[in-house]
DNA sequence: ACTATTTATTACCCATGGGTAATATACGGG
DNA sequence: CCCGTATATTACCCATGGGTAATAAATAGT
């Protein structure tokens, strides 16, 4: 809506732009509406035409965009993904000893899982995927759990973790809060910020080697960076090539490596 | 009603019972088939052709035994929550302080979660019952976590658990168990009890109040309740009296209580 | 204005699979 | 031998919903 006038002379650029843009919007309102039906009502239970009566659009316009029903639950899957990524490439680049590191990975990972797309990643089916994307979901899949192992070993070396199976005490935080996904409403008595910061301090006090009192409180772990409370920027993503009428996004590929 | 005829030679009871078992036998061989199905493929994607196909029959067969699909899904579940049921009964029979029992419950949900009865408690869909079914689970859903609570705060009031919040702390035990049930294969290189082992010391190690022996504490536990078993408060679910042919199995409510 | 492209709509197709009716078969009892 | 009941089969029905033309409406570029 914005149809900025240029000074004097209007540059072709700013249209395309603007049209890839209002694209791009698109689209993603179909994946935020997408993901909130298959959430509330199941993966199968959804229907197409009512994802499309939400957006007051009928069905075949969301072939414009999409391929077809299971790539939109394959893009609402990698949106989530992104944002996982994003916790562990954040998590792997701050400093600490594995503890840290694995604290701080819970306590973010625990508040996605309070969100939309941080569900999807739990709570969809490898199964209603094609076969291309069910792999690249897999290989995800063990690329998360990876990242808690080798925390866990990291904090075992470094001394902060106790000695244990790194596979089997990954197999526990994650499912626990994986499991978040599944109990989780945002309406309830608990904010998703107070549950992970909860968790993130109930699930690694077992495996801490300085067993600190749960009942002292002493917030030493102040995290070093400021306080910038939302992950709210990060809106505008985009290195999109071609228009690649109705593929899959370029952004959610390039992202999955 | 019918015939209680002064058996000779015969008694007329053993055909009757012996027909009776056969039925149930049935019954329970297309429970397993289909919960074995529902597991593999996913409900949705599961056929009622398919199950009877395994077990050697048609379609319409299936009918004798179930009025439909979600009475099938219901069934499976009933059996996994009777389990559970048991779990729970033995353990606040047994003795022990709150710390042991949480354990003792951990460990034998554990393994539940690692076979397909227990796994349909978590992997299936609560919105694929029906409006009677799906309240009947619900409140078998809270009955567990209530189990799961009530050990941890009987633990903390005997000191055998450290003091924390018992409804975040049965979220993160539970839901790390739960989540067992999502990924555990039988072919895998971990056997089920190893893993339930295992879990049962990881997840409890947390709020253990001493690492070492729990049982040496005082019992304290005589906080008055009305009887040891967590009593339900007698919702009396199975007003449906359906009719006599494929209605849901006797057993399996007797035990819903 | 005209033309091409994008985006949306209406009107369909049709495979799927849960469920049912009609009917056949097995079996125990009188 | 016949009858009633339980159990199984064959042959259907049909609602659902993903997906696809054919086509109209908006929009940009010339």
């Amino acid at each position: 809506m914005d149809a900025r006038s240029p000074s004097s002379n209007e540059s072709p650029w700013l249209p395309f732009e603007s049209r890839r843009r209002a694209r791009d919007e698109k689209r993603e309102a179909v994946l935020r509406t997408a993901v909130a039906l298959f959430l509330e009502q199941g993966y199968h239970r959804a229907t197409l035409n009512e994802v499309a009566r939400r957006l007051n659009i009928t069905k075949p316009a969301l072939y414009n965009y999409f391929r077809g029903k299971d790539e939109i639950l394959f893009e609402c899957w990698a949106i989530g993904n992104e944002l996982v990524d994003e916790c562990i490439a954040e998590t792997s680049a701050g400093g600490g000893s594995g503890l840290d590191k694995l604290r701080k990975l819970t306590v973010r990972y625990a508040e996605l899982m309070t969100a939309d797309y941080g569900k999807s990643l739990v709570r969809f089916d490898l199964r209603d995927l094609s076969d291309d994307n069910r792999k690249i979901v897999q290989s995800a899949k063990r690329r998360i759990d990876r990242a808690f192992r080798d925390y866990i070993t990291q904090g075992i070396a470094d001394g902060s973790v106790k000695p244990c199976d790194p596979k089997l005490s990954a197999f526990a935080i994650a499912g626990s809060l994986n499991w978040i996904g599944h109990w989780f409403q945002p309406d309830g008595a608990l904010s998703g910020r107070a549950v992970a910061e909860e968790f993130a301090i109930r699930l690694t006090e077992g495996i801490a080697r300085t067993s600190r009192n749960t009942t002292s409180k002493k917030k030493a772990d102040k995290s070093p960076r400021k306080g910038n409370a939302p992950r709210e920027e990060q809106s505008e993503h985009h290195a999109r090539t071609a228009a690649r009428a109705a593929g899959q996004s370029k952004r959610a590929r390039s992202r999955l490596r």
